[in-house]
DNA sequence: GAAATATTTTTTAACGCTATCAAGTTTTGG
DNA sequence: CCAAAACTTGATAGCGTTAAAAAATATTTC
């Protein structure tokens, strides 16, 4: 049926053996409507006898249209980025588009190379992490002609269009949360990342309403590396014997706030009236802990979605004006960690 | 600098403002030593000012040569495939190469669509999670041209290249470890994947090896869809109502097992002797655990790792006989809930 | 300083496909 | 039955780059 050895099959072979002309052969192939059934089925039996795979990449070069998505994001190393991934494919699953992945590393300069990798392919529309890049990488996503989406973050001003959510404002909706509960001495623990500005701007929002509610965070402790888990155990325990009069734990992820939890209910805490516990993200795995952690959904699999529907949408030709900046509301969720009434 | 509309540059656009031939510019910017110091400066000076892009499809359509590697997976919903693609990426990382994911959902109808999809992109090899594909499939791979590694598994046979464990191995292993503690009642649940063969393998091991030591399982229950962790807490709840006597619970994966764990520790159970009980993978993420999970490290890193790495070496010409099926060695961790003396 | 050699640059022709328009072929309507 | 309309098919010319060969220029050798 297929020739395993020798150069690849070409349109010329399809047409050849089914005897019409190359470019009746390249229409029946795409779905063209102006072929005459007989023919359509023709050239479908030999192509499929044939073993014939058409090349996109000639495709793609004669008609300057290119079926990619670049998504480029800056690391698979926990589920965040996998489930925004999945959104992304959830959506363009029903399309002719296909993403494709880049990883930055959370580092600048990598972001260009990929970038220019990626733009080298000339995709149809770009899906990137954050808002923050170098000079040089928002000039080439901006002259780029083709649509980008920033996902992840709004605070800030997108290049072209950007989903996302208000990290500024989910530190500050759970540093009211925390406040409105009655928990004055908080503890700050998160990841050691000048580079990652989504938590950098969740830090900020949390300790300025804290502030503005006259209270300032007690302790914190930035980690690097290691597993999330131990880590927050460890992390905790340490924090608790420097600074034992700590009421609240605030954890710049979920996995860290975990530890932290496993660790408290083996020390016998009194959760949530002697201290309460809150992490950040909402990852599904977590649903199953003794006690329900309070978190902050950060919708990644919504993210997802939208940025890759408004990628297929301005690639119809619908125009999108009031998708601009589409922001994504946080669900703040108490769980059982974060105690919901005030006592005092 | 650029021009933000219009039509993209090209290697004209460069050659004309350096005052080259399209040739020699086009030789600059693939870094070829054939060309004066003094052209090359220009030449790079006036591509950077330019901000010229080069265009890949173009290249590869006149050079033949495709710096993607397809990776076909079947998902991204826990940390296994993402791990595998992050060694995957620690080793095309410092190569030309670029990986390329399609994700099949387990289903063989996608399988198939997903390879015509990445082959139609003629990629420099494939990577792909299992031995199990139709008759199509196989034969596409198979009359490819390209190095294909099959990975995950190796039991079977591989159309090219095999890199993984050998599943039913593990279940053996798995299965002497706990028979050898003197567990007697022992209960498994698993994940219902009739398309997952490495589960079912697996399985299949730990069964057979069971019974040949005279063990049979005592119960099972298999589950699908839902968060994992409450997953196994709720199944192990449910089996050991079921099956009270039950010394010993294998769980398919280490989500539901650390589930359990969580479950049987504020029943107050006594693990490792009243109880044991063990899953499988491996994931970094849950160490930390109040109890450290026995579990059996499926190497997933080091698969990625060592598929790239075939595919590089055969791509730059080194035939890697030796290299037709890489077999790694899942390691045993017994941890804390797996008891390392028989106690009768 | 001319011939021989080495170095650099340009010319020409693909790569495999699709857009466009021209040319057949069939169908329809008066 | 012929012209007009509708439907199919085909010929030609790129798409933007690189391979290969030819040509131009510079350098060396005797």
């Amino acid at each position: 049926m297929n020739r395993s050895a020798g150069r690849a099959l070409t349109l010329r072979d399809v047409s050849e053996a089914s005897g019409v002309s190359e470019m009746t052969a390249s229409r029946v192939l795409r779905g063209s409507a102006d072929v005459s059934e007989k023919t359509r089925q023709k050239v479908l039996t030999v192509a499929k006898n044939l073993g014939y795979v058409p090349n996109k990449i000639a495709g793609a070069l004669a008609s300057k249209r290119v079926n990619l998505v670049a998504v480029i994001i800056p690391s698979m190393s926990n589920m965040v980025f996998p489930e925004v991934m999945m959104g992304i494919n959830d959506v363009l699953e029903s399309s002719e588009l296909q993403a494709v992945v880049g990883i930055t590393d959370y580092l600048p300069e990598k972001e260009e190379t990929v970038l220019i990798q990626m733009l080298s392919w000339r995709p149809a529309g770009i899906i990137i992490a954050g808002l923050e890049h170098s000079d040089s990488s928002r000039n080439m996503l901006s002259s780029s002609g083709i649509p980008v989406v920033e996902i992840m973050d709004i605070d800030g001003e997108p290049i072209d269009c950007a989903v996302g959510i208000s990290h500024r404002r989910a530190g500050r909706i759970m540093a009211e949360a925390i406040a409105k509960s009655g928990y004055k001495n908080i503890g700050f623990m998160g990841t050691k990342m000048p580079l990652d500005h989504r938590a950098r701007k969740r830090f900020e929002g949390f300790t300025e309403r804290l502030a503005k509610l006259g209270i300032e965070i007690a302790d914190q402790e930035f980690y690097s590396g290691g597993s999330a888990l131990s880590k927050g155990r460890d992390m905790t325990r340490d924090m608790l014997k420097r600074s034992p009069n700590l009421d609240f734990l605030y954890y710049s992820n979920d996995m860290i706030s975990a530890g932290g939890l496993l660790y408290l209910m083996t020390q016998g805490a009194d959760i949530p009236d002697e201290i309460g516990l809150a992490g950040f993200n909402g990852v599904e795995l977590l649903a199953g802990l003794p006690l329900e952690l309070a978190t902050m959904d950060a919708c990644r699999r919504e993210i997802g979605q939208a940025a890759a529907g408004i990628i297929c949408r301005r690639l119809n030709g619908v125009s999108t004006q009031s998708e601009r900046v589409v922001e994504l509301s946080p669900k703040l969720k108490c769980g059982a960690t974060l105690r919901k009434n005030f006592l005092r």
